[in-house]
RNA sequence: GGAGGGGUACCCAAGCGGUCAACGGGGGCAGACUGUAAAUCUGCUGGCUUAGCCUUCGUAGGUUCGAAUCCUACCCCCUCCA
């Protein structure tokens, strides 16, 4: 086991604030392990590598030696965090929270140790809270304060609706750490205000108050919004090894770095002299690869990152089709306008290659639509029943299609 | 409780009786150029049996040959006053 000073040396590395650091260092010191508590939203089932950035810092903690309180937010998943958002968040039901905690559950052991992982459902506790106690809780903190924060004062600024219940959620999540007694809490930077609450709400039940640490937000794939399910800009763990060295090849350079510093393992200096050789004139792409490629492995494992590195070359910088082109079966009947002639828009629908017929007509008028390679102009073609042909969409979509 | 403003397609936002499937911007998809990058340029962006038809402008009715546009009721949001 290394020192205590090179453990706080590897907590703080990547870490946004730690708010109080010095408190933190004296608690870090002491005998006893701390209680570290983490609290999800059961409102994304898929995990993606944004969640990993804070997964990985818990795993950390857990490996020397601490108490990761993975916490489960499926009371505040009904309200829904207003964090960073503006507008109010769709409520779930008891249903689909329950459905998405367990998902959750299944992907964190990826990274954390099952056996040492604690898992709470905030609802255990708040579910005993009646109102009279709930008002109690909501004396502790001023209209005033809450509305400090930068997206609940956007919203009110720009006359967008707060919802009361919305005010109680920070204050919900600071009783948490209350319920638990808890001496860290970790979160993202936008969480930064809720982990404060926590503080002060545990000041006035008369415990210590926690320490807050924020990690950076990773960018999702568009660079600009934060990575999420909703914003549909995120790399799932979930992904297959192909998607996943595909997306990570799709960002920017300049998002390329921030990747490399916030997911890689690699050391600063290491990633310094990679920058070193893109100055000198080395083609990013190629840099880009060993990123894609190193967290490839990590989740899927060597030889799937290399098959999918293999393919992804033969595709896009061969040319060639994919080798592997999920297969569709569809009624002639279905789709013949006339004897013989098919409809090509309603094929590429039924193929799944676009989302309705109507932007099946659009594309081939684009003329983004190719069968068997070669690009058709009209939706209306002559083709035989029993016959199989490839169809693809754009670079990216491809479907064999056989006609029964 | 009172007065006023507002709800338009994924988002923002024009339109205020026909020429509106609805200007413009963002986002998204596709094409060109590339390194499946960025930037740039181009096209598309409700549905369908696509040179035609059908359904959309908070909800439900009404006026009219004709409504996103006018009227009535209802729902929701915001501002000011109490």
């Amino acid at each position: 086991m290394i020192s205590k000073d090179k453990q706080l040396l590897e907590i703080q590395r990547g870490t946004e604030e730690i708010l109080v650091e010095e408190e933190f260092t004296k608690r870090f010191h002491q005998k006893k392990p701390l209680k570290i508590k983490v609290g999800f939203d059961p409102t994304a089932p898929d995990l993606h590598l944004g969640h990993t950035i804070i997964i990985n810092k818990m795993r950390q903690f857990q490996e020397f030696g601490h108490e990761i309180i993975f916490l489960i937010g499926d009371f505040t998943g009904m309200i829904g965090d207003p964090s960073g958002v503006n507008e109010t968040r769709p409520v779930l039901t008891r249903e689909q929270i329950d459905e998405n905690a367990a998902t959750y559950e299944k992907q964190i052991f990826k990274i954390l140790d099952k056996d040492l992982t604690r898992i709470e459902f905030n609802s255990s506790w708040m579910q005993q809270v009646n109102s009279s106690k709930l008002i109690e809780i909501a004396s502790k903190y001023t209209v005033a304060r809450m509305l400090e924060r930068d997206d609940f004062k956007n919203r009110f600024k720009t006359g967008n609706p707060i919802s009361i219940h919305e005010l109680l959620y920070p204050l919900v999540q600071a009783y948490d750490s209350v319920a638990l007694e808890v001496d860290v809490e970790l979160g993202g930077t936008d969480q930064k205000f809720n982990l404060l609450v926590g503080r002060h709400l545990q000041q006035l039940y008369g415990q210590p108050p926690q320490t807050a640490i924020t990690l950076p937000l990773l960018e999702g794939l568009d660079g600009v919004k934060k990575m999420s399910k909703t914003a549909n800009n995120y790399i799932a763990l979930t992904d297959s090894p192909k998607d996943m060295l595909g997306k990570i090849m799709s960002i920017s350079d300049e998002l390329m770095w921030r990747y490399f510093e916030l997911l890689s393992a690699r050391s600063l200096d290491e990633i310094g002299l990679l920058q070193k050789q893109v100055k000198k004139g080395k083609n990013p792409r190629d840099i880009k690869f060993l990123l894609a490629e190193e967290i490839v492995e990590r989740f899927h494992g060597k030889q799937s990152s290399d098959d999918a590195k293999a393919s992804f070359l033969r595709q896009f910088q061969q040319g060639q089709m994919p080798e592997e082109i999920k297969s569709v079966s569809i009624n002639y009947s279905e789709v013949e306008s006339e004897p013989g002639i098919v409809n090509m828009a309603k094929v590429l629908y039924l193929a799944n290659l676009v989302t309705s017929v109507s932007e099946g007509h659009r594309a081939i008028k684009a003329g983004s639509v190719r069968l068997e390679g070669e690009k058709i102009e009209r939706s209306q073609l002559q083709m035989d029943a029993n016959s199989r042909h490839i169809l693809s969409f754009g670079k990216h979509r491809f479907a064999k299609v056989e006609f029964i």
